[in-house]
DNA sequence: CGGATTTGACCTGCGC
DNA sequence: GCGCAGGTCAAATCCG
């Protein structure tokens, strides 16, 4: 024999039994209601002994308990919007009455004097409470832009340092020497401040070689013709000029090469046949590839003479809103702030997946500047493959943002406003300087109404620092403040890469790790919450 | 007219 | 060595 509760309805026959009252399905403290919400009906619970064998029909009742007495009523007459529980519940019990159940539980509306008071309390709570978050989250997020900007006007100012000390170095260096030797110490000094600064600023220490290389083919006469062997991989940044030059030294050799096919690819969706990413931009060709319908189109960096910083732009065969950006080389010459946050990361991103390591400790793009500045993608994908041939490291923002920021950013026919809504200035990526983002749009006046002339960058600038970069470092900061934990997650997947292969050992194999904070992801274990 | 884009030709690297 | 695909060049063309 069992002990359990029988539940009935008023004078009626018992509807069910259960082993405890919580088996009900409900709460007992209920009344139901027909559809009108008018008649009511009262739950009686019993407690009975009966036989657990079904062939055993015999109860014994032990005591019957009007669950709607004052005494056990737990809140005196609160009720709740017939709605909700008719299809809550309706299914749980079977009174054949069409009833609806009245629990008296705390999650409806309501529509009475004292739950009306309890509920505008609760919610007036909860919104002070909300209210406290979102200044917190103000505050950080102005915290988080003043650090911004810092860190861009600091790198500014050592970039430009930098590129005063080795305009010094190559000069001290010219008159000491015959023109063969010049060469050599153009190039072996080039190498030497390239192993403390990375790739970051690497791209300084090309600047004499590049641009002296680049100007022999972009300011010399248009029918002047270099060398097909010469051009492509003659950028100074080349890896055939490198061992030429310094062939003792192997590791240099492999890592200027490295260096040079790093790169930075950017998924986006994007209706514009060329996402803005403050650099100014020059078609150079377009090609048809294989197993794409769409073209590729090849860009060069205009920003400055000689720069030897490339793009590949194509739509994604699958999906032609998604627009895939690869960029690959270094810039020679700075950029504004505008678009530090983004560059920077990808810098930070490409250095460490080319020297294997985390970011060199001058602090510019260290790990904590890598997680500030990748966060504005956190709620996408972050993709860093050292697959031949070209260690890339990929940051697909095709996924939906998540809900937070969703809040935050208007809609609009991106998805990720910080990259590529229009008045948002986009800001993309530079596979190895800390500095690419910036006068975003320069190319794209058909969405800012700027011309794309050299004559106004520098119209453009103070709006890119006082209006557009506000906004962008809006996005940024906002997006930060969204999802704290992705930068510690890309910081781990390039850790994870640079720990299975170096790409500067020349081994470089399939080893790809996703970051991914909106979609679970197998190959990202670190990102578990 | 000058700068940007287009486009066909050419070069290079890689796999077979 | 050959063919293919990716990448680049530069003359032709477009456009503001």
């Amino acid at each position: 024999m069992d002990k359990g509760w029988c539940l009935t309805l008023e004078n009626s026959d018992p509807v069910g039994f259960f082993t405890s009252k919580s088996d009900f399905g409900f709460d007992l403290s209920s009344r139901l209601y027909d559809k009108e919400g008018t008649a009511t009906m009262f739950l009686t619970g019993r407690e009975e002994q009966y036989a657990s064998s079904p062939a055993d029909e015999r109860r014994v009742v032990l005591g019957e308990v009007d669950f709607f007495s004052d005494k056990n009523r737990p809140v005196k007459d609160m009720s709740v919007k017939k709605e909700d529980l008719h299809t809550a519940r309706e299914s749980d019990v079977n009174t054949g009455l069409q009833l609806v159940i009245n629990t008296g539980s705390d999650q409806s509306t309501v529509d009475d004097g004292i739950s009306s008071d309890v509920e505008d309390k609760r919610a007036k709570n909860e919104l002070a409470k909300l209210k406290v978050e979102l200044e917190g989250m103000n505050a950080e997020n102005q915290r988080l832009r003043g650090m911004l900007s810092q860190v861009s006007s600091n790198y500014t100012a050592l970039q430009m340092r930098l590129v005063g000390l080795m305009q010094q170095q190559k000069n001290s260096t010219a008159h000491d020497s015959t023109q063969e030797h010049e060469k050599k110490q153009e190039n072996g000094g080039a190498t030497v401040p390239r192993q403390f600064l990375d790739l970051g600023l690497a791209s300084e220490i090309d600047d004499p070689s590049n641009s002296s290389s680049e100007e022999k083919t972009t300011s010399g006469s248009p029918h002047k013709k270099i060398g097909r062997a010469e051009s492509p991989e003659s950028d100074s940044c080349g890896p055939n000029k490198i061992p030429k030059l310094n062939p003792s030294n192997p590791v240099d050799q492999s890592t200027e090469a490295t260096m040079k096919k790093a790169r930075v690819s950017v998924r986006a969706r994007s209706e514009a046949p060329m996402i803005s990413d403050g650099c100014q931009w020059r078609k150079y060709g377009q090609k048809m590839a294989k197993g794409n319908p769409c073209p590729r189109a090849y860009y060069r960096c205009t920003m400055a003479v000689g720069c030897p910083v490339r793009k590949q732009v194509q739509r994604c065969a699958e999906d032609r809103t998604i627009l895939t950006t690869t960029y690959e080389g270094t810039h020679n010459h700075p950029l504004p702030p505008a678009a530090m946050a983004l560059a920077s990361t990808t810098s930070a991103a490409a250095s460490m997946l080319l020297s294997g390591s985390m970011p060199s400790p001058d602090g510019l793009i260290n790990p904590n500047f890598l997680a500030r500045t990748l966060l504005p993608y956190s709620s996408n994908m972050a993709t860093i493959s050292a697959s031949a041939p070209f260690p890339t490291v990929t940051l697909d923002l095709t996924h939906s943002p998540n809900p937070l920021q969703c809040q935050r950013v208007p809609p609009t026919q991106y998805q990720v406003p910080f990259l590529v809504h229009p008045q948002n200035f986009a800001s993309v990526t530079n596979p190895q300087m800390p500095q690419v983002f910036g006068q975003a749009l320069v190319n794209q006046s058909k969405f800012s109404g700027l011309q794309s002339s050299q004559n106004n960058i520098e119209q453009i600038q103070p709006p890119l620092h006082h209006q557009s970069f506000t906004n962008t470092l809006s996005a940024a900061t906002a997006a930060i403040t969204a999802d704290p934990n992705f930068s510690a997650a890309l910081a781990a997947a390039i850790t994870s890469i640079m720990g299975g292969s170096r790409p500067d050992s020349g081994n470089a194999t399939n080893n790809t790790t996703n970051v991914n904070t909106s979609t679970s992801n197998k190959s990202s274990s670190f990102m578990g919450n």
